[in-house]
DNA sequence: TATACTTAGTGTAATTTAGACGCTATGCAA
DNA sequence: TTGCATAGCGTCTAAATTACACTAAGTATA
């Protein structure tokens, strides 16, 4: 189930983080052109050996639920509140955080860096333009990485980033979330595109307007895009009353 | 996605208990008429006040993974190996054990009652007649219970029961995986009633059957029912070669 | 022993959906 | 003014979905 990052717990200064518990969070965005995550380098030091790219993720606190700790690792490194965020599951191999370079890492950063640690995964959905992104707590720095250009992964977070993308196209064939990647105002064409890029293949064009258009989940904007080179393309909303109708009727089918 | 319980970890004598992570498993079976649950009492002593009901499930041993502590929990309830198991997700509301009857029970079992813990839930498919039901270090004793009789059990498993009911509706939605929970020889009209039973709805004789023949991973079988009070029906066999050629070429469409 | 009862097992027509496909429109660039 | 790029539309065909009714073959029972 999705849920909206609305709450930021008060992590009061007596709150413990839980050595056996953390989440990691797969956020997804989109520059008109590929799927992109957010890539964190962990660690303090910017020139140490072994800062390698992981997903934002940090042990959680023991007053905060699941959610609310995926929300505040999203909102520490994007400045974002109320964002589509949805369980992907939880990842607890005895040796996830065990391999050399790993285990380096943690020592440099966790009170307990051989405790064992299951991990919840989430993912998220985010309009890039709206990130702010900064340092955190857990993360040294953070860039945007094209999904197919990322090769391997510290811990075990290459398999959850295929485990993420897995659900996310298995979720977008029976529910049109593709809008939390792209900004309120946008083209059918781009909503399109977005389609294409995260199911990674060609979609018909004509066929994928038609279906698109006939769940009525989109208002036109009596706006054009101006200075394309090309017959500009009428700009439409997300239509979030219908979009909620629909779901309460139950819509099985949106696949491609 | 399904893992096979195969894997029984030789707990030795040293391996930990971790106080912050545990594992619950909604067992499913069926019974030819309705979908049922093994719910257990935990805790040693029968008449004690304090016994609820509840979903199987234990901390885990660190050295243990996740799928192979559903595993455990799995067979030591019911001697089963090799079972379809699946993960829901994780839960771990800071609350989710906090309520004075729960509390109390666990202090009577746990040696860290009050920690935190998050529990991985998970929901297996089982032929209820393969069930040697026998207590389990975490269960006092258990017993089937169909789904629409359970009304509340202990901490939140109500909602992780909830949460893996919805799964397997959308697994069914996607993959056959009813054959588990049926014996090894069944009639088409038993897997009829197994997805009404399911799915909790009244699905078309005719439609069912054209769409779950044309699948083609039955096997029909030169038996027949005998000393029913109506025509017998053919007995046939799930076809686990022609369901993994399935598989692979991906069927994406199964709903009724 | 005939009748009733129960589930097995089959087919077709109407409607809806999916998939393939080609053309014109409109703006900017060269 | 020509070319280029994307917008935006409609139709045909095949396949899937849905709704729906009868006969068959056993047991039970009157």
């Amino acid at each position: 189930m999705p849920v909206k990052n609305t709450v930021k717990p008060k992590t009061s200064s007596k709150a413990q983080l839980n050595p056996n518990i953390s989440a990691d969070c797969v956020i997804f965005g989109y520059d008109f052109d590929q799927l992109k995550v957010l890539i964190i380098r962990r660690g303090t030091n910017v020139n140490s050996k072994t800062t390698r790219m992981a997903l934002p993720g940090d042990l959680i606190y023991d007053t905060e639920n699941l959610d609310e700790a995926a929300s505040r690792i999203l909102n520490e490194l994007t400045g974002l509140e109320g964002i589509y965020l949805e369980q992907v599951g939880a990842f607890g191999d005895p040796n996830r955080i065990k391999t050399k370079g790993d285990q380096e890492w943690l020592k440099s950063i966790r009170a307990e860096p051989e405790a064992r640690v299951v991990t919840v995964a989430y993912f998220s959905l985010v309009k890039m333009a709206d990130c702010n992104l900064q340092p955190a707590s857990f993360a040294m720095s953070a860039e945007w990485v094209a999904v197919h250009d990322i090769k391997e992964l510290a811990f075990d977070h290459f398999d959850i980033l295929q485990a993420a993308l897995k659900k996310l196209k298995e979720k977008l064939d029976t529910h049109p979330i593709g809008f939390n990647l792209l900004p309120e105002k946008f083209t059918i064409g781009q909503l399109h595109k977005l389609y294409e890029a995260i199911l990674d293949k060609k979609i018909d064009k004509r066929n994928f307007r038609r279906k698109i258009i006939k769940l009525n989940i989109l208002t036109n904007l009596n706006e054009k895009q101006t200075g394309v080179a090309h017959k500009p393309s009428r700009f439409v909303k997300f239509n979030e009353k219908n979009y909620r109708k629909l779901c309460e009727k139950g819509f099985n089918n949106f696949s491609f």
